[in-house]
DNA sequence: CTTTCGTCCTGACTGC
DNA sequence: TGCAGTCAGGACGAAA
């Protein structure tokens, strides 16, 4: 899936099409993703004015004229796609944005992990999806300071920690594999050692790893489309994930990627390397 | 409180 | 060619 990157990139590709146009029709082509569709969510988007599209964690927020705000999530598995000309659906296409220009953003998601809502935009940061959120890696707020403290005493791996949304969003597996590489940091450490002298160098590596794929145009493996609606999405050179086997970059002969699995989710990291 | 684990779902790929 | 098994970018809630 998408992460921060991604959503990033999808947020950038709709913004043209969406803001300042009306959404002409929605059409809802079954009740729920991973969870129901709010009652009644087709009509309070209709006609709305689309003021602003933006990126909040992995959340792409669609704020409407009227006070409303449609909040989707992508999962693993969901693409946005924009259709210029009417062509039949494809499998899995389950959310039909059609503007007034005729186009149509296209919400597909195979495994339905994925998630639309509609909240008030005056209570989006109290919204039950956001509440819990921490800061967004890329914000001034998220320093080595508030990393560490956040990571004092905790048991848990450093892995582990890096995918809690609440210490920092965005990082997904991919990329928290990678800024671990990037800062030389094992996986496999506990994240109360990383506090510290540790954390100055994970939190600029964090951020430079999540700009370079920005820049990228988001990155992919084999299922996300880029917003534009065009084929060519590309794939990325990981220093480490998907790699194992692999000699590591650092030289070493002695250094091959290595893949190990934490709380169920595969870790791509080199042995002599990241310590 | 923190941490781990199972679960939602489909599709792509591997090996027999 | 078929089929079973494994794995996949996330995140929630239950259990320990």
């Amino acid at each position: 899936m998408p992460e921060l990157p991604e959503v990033e990139t999808v947020c950038r590709g709709l913004a043209p099409l969406f803001e300042g146009q009306r959404f002409a029709r929605v059409t809802l082509r079954r009740r729920d993703l991973r969870i129901p569709f709010p009652k009644g969510l087709a009509a309070r988007v209709q006609g709305r004015r689309i003021e602003k599209v933006y990126r909040r964690a992995k959340y792409i927020v669609v704020a409407l004229d009227g006070g409303d705000s449609l909040i989707a999530h992508l999962g693993m598995s969901g693409r946005m796609t924009i259709v210029a000309r009417p062509r039949p659906f494809e499998a899995h296409d389950h959310v039909i944005f059609a503007m007034e220009d005729g186009t149509e953003v296209r919400f597909n998601d195979p495994r339905r992990f994925g998630l639309l809502t509609i909240a008030p935009t005056d209570a989006l940061d109290g919204h039950a999806l956001f509440r819990h959120l921490g800061p967004d890696p890329l914000d001034p707020v998220f320093t080595p300071e508030w990393l560490s403290a956040q990571l004092k005493g905790r048991k848990t791996t450093i892995k582990a920690a890096l995918l809690d949304q609440r210490l920092v969003v965005g990082v997904g597996n991919i990329y928290a594999c990678e800024s671990l590489y990037r800062a030389g940091i094992s996986p496999k450490r506990k994240a109360g050692t990383v506090a510290g002298a540790r954390a100055e160098k994970l939190v600029p590596a964090i951020q430079q790893v999540l700009r370079e794929a920005i820049a990228a145009g988001g990155s992919s493996l084999r299922d996300h489309v880029q917003p534009s609606g065009e084929l060519g999405y590309f794939q990325h050179a990981w220093s480490v994930y998907g790699r194992e086997g692999e000699p590591c970059r650092c030289g070493s002969k002695k250094a091959a990627v290595k893949r190990i699995v934490q709380g169920g989710r595969s870790t791509f990291f080199c042995p002599v390397c990241q310590t």
